[in-house]
DNA sequence: AATGTGCCCTGACACAAATCAAGGGAATCC
DNA sequence: GGATTCCCTTGATTTGTGTCAGGGCACATT
């Protein structure tokens, strides 16, 4: 499970590799911390690792030739980005939120794998991706402006929302160019949509950043989860 | 890749598991021919098997309770469907054209597989699935009706296509209703769209079920392929 | 302070696709 | 052989979302 990102106007980036190397956090693997604004990967770059998100917030996004974008996913602690086709990557990978990930040899997914736990661990996070983005094709495909909005909000609260008594608070590390690529919709739609949800007293928000879910039942009907 | 399919009215299907056992074809893996209008296996059955097809085409769909259908893809020669995620399956597989099958079971994915030679291949077919599954997302969010189906029939030309002369003549396994719950598009959308084409004179149809594609060209663009 | 810039919100309008409605052809059933 | 049903197509109309345009706020720069 994987909330994908959109891809938002990177201009040259602060450094793609000022990455800083910590102490290894579990299977004696090495943990890294990437600065906010940073990319992990580039479409096109040599897919050498595959990366678990330990803290912080990434964004997965794919381009068309015509400029249209699309956000495949926004990573969340917990998921796993990086998986291989072929030699290369075909997203790029920028870091919205600074971030710990725990990095893997891309071998650490194949048949005869030294760690066979990590091994294990990988190919069922890829599998459980497949499952997520079968859910997100509904989403793109057959649900409304409200209905996107909501959901998205659903998936944020329940894996980084933090609750104040009936209240849950979010903090949105993407802006509303990246939602508005992730669901399939502009801006201005994505815009109006929290507003409506505003005006029905269901979120309200602190700061554009800053969304409060007021209602939670509210926004899971709204979200017509099924 | 992998072209996901939409879901049909399915009403009692004929026999869940009139499944006939042919000869062994390669790897010393079972094969089965399942005859079209058969249900491979239903959302919530539990995930025993991994299928690879050889010949014929299946269709994944998956309901919302509001009766929302996406058919999440078409299987065709060379898939491989049925990744488990959990203990059980998320999706409805049908086959709308009878096909053979080599059955996998589950195991043969994990780490200690005997097999280490198709271990390698399912998962090289899980991590491709993730990467076509993404190009999906773009078709689904961004692209216009006369896009959509202009790409689908583009990807169906290439992979099951009869080249005649310039012309490549495709038979569509699937009805109209598939064709829209996989492209996220409504049934009349979809038929007029297919007018439109043939009015182009891009394609035209000697029945429903059998699209010739006259202008190949003309058809990619239209399908603004990137 | 004044100016510029990025991001978000809002309004007016346009348009693509959904919805509603109807008709026809092919296959199936009795 | 006639009726029924399923599937596809086409037309008229509605509607949700995109597009275009403008304005405001927060923050950085000078």
């Amino acid at each position: 499970m994987y909330v994908t990102l959109a891809h938002a106007e990177t201009a040259v980036l602060p450094d793609p590799h000022a990455i800083s190397r910590n102490a290894a956090s579990n299977l004696n693997r090495p943990a890294r911390r990437i600065a906010m604004g940073a990319s992990v990967y580039r479409e096109g770059d040599e897919a050498t690792h595959i990366y678990e998100v330990k803290t912080g917030i990434l964004r997965l996004t794919r381009v068309l030739m015509n400029g249209r974008r699309q956000v495949i996913a926004f990573a969340l602690p917990g998921d796993v980005i990086g998986f291989p086709n072929g030699k290369n990557h075909h997203t790029d990978c920028d870091v919205l939120e600074s971030c710990e990930v725990t990095v893997h040899p891309r071998a650490a997914l194949d048949a005869g794998a030294r760690d066979a736990e990590t091994q294990q661990r990988l190919l069922k996070a890829a599998l459980s991706e497949i499952s997520a983005m079968q859910d997100h094709f509904m989403m793109l495909a057959r649900k409304s402006a409200l209905e996107k909005v909501a959901s998205f909000l659903v998936v944020l609260a329940d894996r980084i929302g933090t609750p104040h008594g009936n209240h849950i608070s979010i903090d949105l590390a993407m802006k509303r160019a990246d939602i508005a690529d992730f669901l399939g919709l502009t801006i201005e739609t994505v815009s109006r949509t929290i507003t409506q949800l505003r005006t029905a007293a269901i979120i309200t928000l602190q700061s554009a950043q800053t969304v409060i879910i007021l209602d939670p039942e509210a926004l899971a009907e709204a979200a017509e989860t099924d």
